[in-house]
DNA sequence: AGCACGCCGACT
DNA sequence: GTCGGCGTGCTC
């Protein structure tokens, strides 16, 4: 019997939830409900629970199957339409995730629960009645300063926090105890923020960066890369663009690693542009992640500037989207849905019809590769701007040099002549902590964590023992647990142990240490160097320190322990290692001040060294680009990732043995190594193996993957393991 | 992923 | 005699 037009039209609804199919609901039936439409979010009954979904489509019901109602539709409009919904169906089948679990991703958790649109009015103040004719009877103070600018015009709480100094918000309570002022809500975009800073003048290399980009915005889709030095103004080339971009009538979106949006970054550009700038970070809760959102689906955020996430931004009314420092790292998402923010916002730009520009100063092979090949234009500014010159870089070989806890006398009569010429020194060493292991001089036996296989690394002056792998942590013990003997010593050196020796031998000056321990929370970092100034001092630190912040009074950077870096086994490990001492050198002699780098190292012949010192990081690009080429690495082969844990290791090496059969049978020409332990096997008391797909061809290894997920999915040994793929892996870890 | 159902050990 | 361990099966 035919199934009738209203039988025939159930509900595609993608549910968060690692399982590969939609699932179909009657759709909703009575006045109370609104239609379904395609994008919106529904509440669904599924098993003995609910979820919330969003809909994908309408189509005849499953056979047999017994169609349950939906419970309710939760948006009067969808939430996804248009381009972001097709970029995120994209990306769901590049990365062989479910679309339930993309589209969950994609919004922000307090619409992922269910809750309605928030309010996007912004707070602002504004004098009363009484205020605009008493305020001037004030006596001087901060209510008067703030009821002055008031006077002036309403400003905005955004606004506020940016120029009107700390104190603003008590000052703004006492005016309105006495009611003379007064808080109001108001539309987002009828905001204006007054621009306070003038755009400096570029020079001829950001006006031909600026130019291109305006010419790309009216051709619509463009990729960019603004392959720019430390220096040399890629900042200025972003602002100016995106004032274009405003000037246009549309909206901004730009991205930045965590740990370069700083307060400093922000006051930047809400000084230069003319707009409320939304900022989207990690510190903020879920209703601010929400409002911001929401913000820009209205199209009443103009200009978003966020991390990773920020990527998944609604943009109506979109002019250009900017990803800064786009060979950074932190763009991959490394857990749930392995994103890589950089490359979905290209293929969003492109959805869009808008350019995408991606600047760094040591961009990432890819990109590079992709320039040269005319996939993206190159544009350069290969010179710092303005008076300052590039750092000089020395290479110091340490070879049969005493050390003192890992430094030269040579580093130190460095750091002790830049102290005294009045400057402030970068020691930088990638490493936390106050020593990577503790050893037992009489035994050898070294302290190892109990849930992974990694050395504990030694913390408090040698007091507790920490894993950096698992957070396990613990006291050291007081005698080596093996021969009770009491020569346990920490070897090697970590930046707490910098810190110590450095305070020591340079007592006259503060010795600051700013790594992920030291500076647990957000405005910790901004408080510690403000405490500096412009005061001669020593920082010593991690990644942390090689980029963010600005730092305009370093003039020496001393950088210990490159040698670790040389000799990993990981293919892009080289390339890491140059961005990370390109990134560090940079932050030399920003202002009026040359700067030294001096690298300390027991491989001063090392290629990568030499070609990064004599050459500069385009050399080293060219060098390790034609060795991936050679190796058949990316960006000349195309690699996917099928990582598998379990508490046994027989588990995950069935899951993933079987998981290789299906592949196979896929496509007979792909290559596949493993299934093999991963580099550190046992993890959090989990053991780790993984089987690495690789292929010259991205459309045979999609293709593969592809014909290759459902059985993936239901094979017998896939319960039994923790798996995940990863398309485009960073590390083979 | 959750959540229920289901069949085997140490506890009120 | 029960509480609870996690194996396995299902969810429109």
């Amino acid at each position: 019997m035919p199934a009738s037009a209203t039988d025939a039209s159930a509900c595609q609804v993608a549910l968060p939830l690692p399982l590969p199919q939609a699932f179909d609901y009657l759709p909703a039936q009575g006045a109370a409900l609104r239609a379904a439409a395609i994008g919106s979010r529904v509440r669904v009954p599924f098993g003995n629970r609910e979820l919330v979904g969003i809909v994908t489509g309408f189509g005849p019901g499953q056979d047999g199957a017994q169609l349950r109602p939906l419970l309710g539709v939760l948006d009067p409009e969808p939430l996804f339409h248009g381009e972001l919904l097709q970029s995120l169906r994209w990306l769901a089948r590049y990365t062989h995730a479910p679309l339930g679990e993309v589209l969950a991703t994609a919004l922000p958790a307090a619409l992922r629960r269910g809750e309605p649109l928030p309010d996007t009015h912004a707070w602002a103040w504004q004098l009363s009645e009484a205020g605009r004719t008493g305020w001037a009877r004030l006596r001087a103070g901060r209510p008067r300063q703030l009821a002055e600018r008031l006077h002036a015009r309403t400003c905005d709480e955004d606004t506020l926090d940016a120029q009107a100094g700390t104190g603003w918000r008590s000052a703004a309570r006492a005016l309105a105890q006495r009611g003379l002022a007064e808080r109001i809500a108001i539309p987002a975009n009828a905001l204006a923020a007054i621009p306070t800073a003038q755009a400096p003048v570029a020079n001829a290399e950001q006006r031909a960066a600026i130019d291109a980009v305006r010419a790309a915005s009216r051709a619509g889709f463009a990729s960019l890369l603004l392959d720019g030095v430390t220096g040399s103004g890629k900042t200025e080339v972003y602002l100016q663009a995106i004032a274009d971009c405003l000037a246009r009538g549309r909206q901004a979106l730009v991205l930045v690693p965590e740990i370069g949006l700083t307060p400093q970054m922000l006051a930047r550009f809400r000084a230069r542009l003319g707009v409320p700038v939304h900022a989207l970070h990690s510190g903020l809760n879920d209703n601010e992640r929400a409002r911001v959102w929401t913000a820009a689906w209205r199209g009443e955020a103009r200009v978003i500037v966020g991390t990773r996430s920020a990527v998944f931004t609604p943009l109506p009314d979109a002019g250009l989207i900017v990803v800064d420092e786009e060979h950074d790292g932190s763009y991959k998402q490394l857990d749930g849905i392995r994103y890589h923010a950089r490359d979905f916002a290209l293929v969003r730009g492109k959805a869009l019809g808008v350019p995408v520009l991606l600047g760094s100063a040591t961009p990432s092979l890819e990109s590079l590769h992709n320039a040269r090949n005319g996939r993206h234009a190159h544009l350069r500014l290969p010179h710092r701007a303005g008076v300052a010159r590039p750092p000089v870089v020395r290479v110091l070989d340490v070879r049969k040099r005493p050390l003192q806890a890992g430094l030269s006398p040579e580093l130190l009569a460095s750091v002790r002549g830049a102290l005294a010429g009045d400057g402030q020194v970068l020691v930088f060493k990638n490493r936390r902590g106050y020593a990577p292991v503790l050893l037992c001089h009489d035994c050898g036996w070294s302290a190892q964590c109990r849930r992974c296989d990694a050395p504990m690394t030694v913390h408090g002056a040698g007091r507790r023992l920490q894993c950096h792998h698992c957070g396990a942590r613990q006291a050291a013990p007081p005698a080596c647990p093996d021969c009770g003997g009491l020569a346990l010593q920490p070897q090697g050196v970590g930046t707490e142990r910098l810190e110590e020796i450095l305070a020591e031998a340079f007592s006259q000056v503060p010795v600051l240490r700013v790594d992920r321990g030291s500076t647990r929370r957000r405005d910790a970092l901004e408080a510690l160097l403000d405490g500096l100034g412009d005061q001669p001092g020593i920082l010593v630190g991690t990644q942390m320190l090689a980029k963010g912040h600005d730092l305009p009074h370093l003039t020496l950077v001393a950088v210990v322990g490159v040698d670790e870096g040389l000799f990993s086994a990981d293919f892009r490990a080289g390339e890491k290692l140059a961005q990370l001492l390109v990134q560090v050198a940079g932050r030399a002699g920003r202002a009026h001040k040359p700067g030294e780098v001096v690298l300390q190292t027991h491989h001063p012949g090392h290629p990568l060294l030499q070609t990064l010192v004599h050459g500069g990081y385009h050399a080293f690009a060219d060098a390790e680009l034609a060795q991936r080429e050679e190796a058949g690495f990316p960006p000349f082969a195309h690699l996917a990732l099928l990582r598998a844990e379990a508490k046994q290791s027989e588990p995950a090496h069935a899951f993933l043995q079987a998981a290789k059969t299906a592949l196979r049978d896929a496509d007979p020409q792909l290559e596949l190594h493993g299934p093999l332990p991963a580099p550190m096997p046992r993890r959090a008391g989990y053991q780790r193996a993984q089987l690495l797909l690789s292929s010259p061809d991205r459309r045979a290894l999609h293709a593969a993957l592809e014909a290759a997920m459902p059985r993936l999915y239901a094979l017998p040994e896939s319960r039994k393991t923790r798996w995940s793929l990863d398309v485009d892996p960073l590390d083979l870890y």
